[in-house]
DNA sequence: TAGTGGTCTAGACCACTAA
DNA sequence: TAGTGGTCTAGACCACTAC
């Protein structure tokens, strides 16, 4: 099979990247078939002029997303599919677009509110103090799908509502240079309240999905705290998890 | 600060894991602080003896975990806590006896059957090929928690009734040599029908927490998928995720 | 026994950050 | 400018697997 892979020394693209890259779209179009052997490591490095280490990390790296297995004294070998994408902190927003779905947004609150007492645990400030108040429908091809209600601490980014109507709330975050790292969620059910039945447009006392996450950023304060309710007929969560070894 | 750290080199440990499990008990015993740093990879090679590229593997396994945050030109630091565990593949029957609840399986079904169109796809048998199906209601203190359907391939592993009662599906499954990789899952809501509310011991329509996921061993052969109902009024989905750098 | 991945070393140069 | 992590090399020996 042999397979074209080549690097680029001129190119600032570290090199283990280049070749994880190379391997990760082979393996995508198939021409790395699952369940083939890789080759042994130390061919592979010879082959592309690299050393061993590097050809390990970039192979490491695959490992990682799960699209590969190595097993002492056999080979690395190419998973048998299945595994698409792991588990990411993903936006709602992201989610339904990258499902083709056109989201819209409709900024239903954006204001300053004094934080309650849950508020206030969740984003470590004090009760009473001031954070940011989001309240936002979800609709795709003009049915609602969720309702999203976050709270922020002030002084964190610029909240328009223009720009909260135009794309998801993590966008914006990442746009203002914070470095999202990492997230407790909770995920539940219960029966709708009459004030959500008319929100959702749902008949009365139906099913709804509810999250609730605090996000932190890499020096691990929190960012971003919100309870949303999705519709338990339009949406559920789609993941997938690796098991760490 | 400067901290015990130190490797037995006449131990079959590996030099990287065993300093990364000491600077990860550190963390854990508050003797490195949030924040702070964790001196270069330079100094801590030289002070214990070791490479540096083995003081790196040793940091970055506890950055993959979420415990560190390098920065170039700035150092490493201990994240702001709140990292505890990240999601993993985990049994109901490990999150309630983590939980202290002492879990209780009462199976309800042990049974070959043929396998339904949706089965059959989902354990890549083919329609009609026999199939173990496992019917199981979860307890803590006598009071129902979920209702647990599983279907596996058969030959797999032995599925005796006496087993599952006294642990869970995915400990027997390690037990028997299988190696979990990865699981797709699928988590929704919907009201309960009147066969449930009665399994459940919930009132009629009352909403009910789903969950479908397919399982996966390490050569990407689907090992088990499983429908499951989880009372709202007593569970919910709590994990942390890390945002993949 | 032959071949694989797992671990480890002792260097090197570069890119980025902060003062 | 000084110090940090990011990348890379060219070797070495060991543990495990399959034959």
């Amino acid at each position: 099979m042999s397979l074209q892979l080549s690097v680029d020394r001129s190119s600032p693209v570290p090199l283990y990247f280049q070749l994880s890259q190379q391997l990760e779209a082979a393996i995508e179009r198939g021409s790395l078939t699952p369940g083939s052997l890789l080759g042994n490591e130390i061919e592979l490095a010879g082959r592309l002029g690299l050393s061993r280490p590097t050809v390990r990390q970039a192979i490491q790296s695959l490992v990682d997303k799960g699209l590969l297995v190595r097993r002492r004294g056999v080979g690395t070998q190419v998973v048998h599919s299945q595994v698409k994408r792991p588990l990411e902190l993903s936006s709602l927003y992201d989610d339904l677009e990258a499902a083709g779905q056109k989201p819209e947004t409709r900024v239903l609150a954006n204001t300053l509110v004094p934080a309650s007492a849950e508020v206030a645990a969740a984003l470590g400030v004090g009760e009473g103090e001031e954070v940011h108040r989001v309240e936002r429908l979800r609709l795709t091809h003009g049915d609602p799908v969720a309702y999203l209600c976050n709270h922020l601490p002030t002084g964190l980014l610029p909240l328009d509502t223009e720009r909260l109507e135009a794309t998801g709330l993590y966008r914006l975050m990442r746009a203002a240079g914070i470095t999202l790292h990492s997230a407790r969620q909770s995920v539940g059910a219960r029966a709708a309240t009459a004030e959500e039945d008319e929100r959702l447009a749902e008949p009365a006392g139906a099913p709804l999905l509810t999250m609730q996450r605090t996000t932190f950023d890499d020096t691990g304060r929190p960012v971003e705290f919100g309870s949303h309710t999705y519709r338990a007929s339009r949406y559920s969560f789609e993941f997938q998890l690796l098991v760490r070894p």
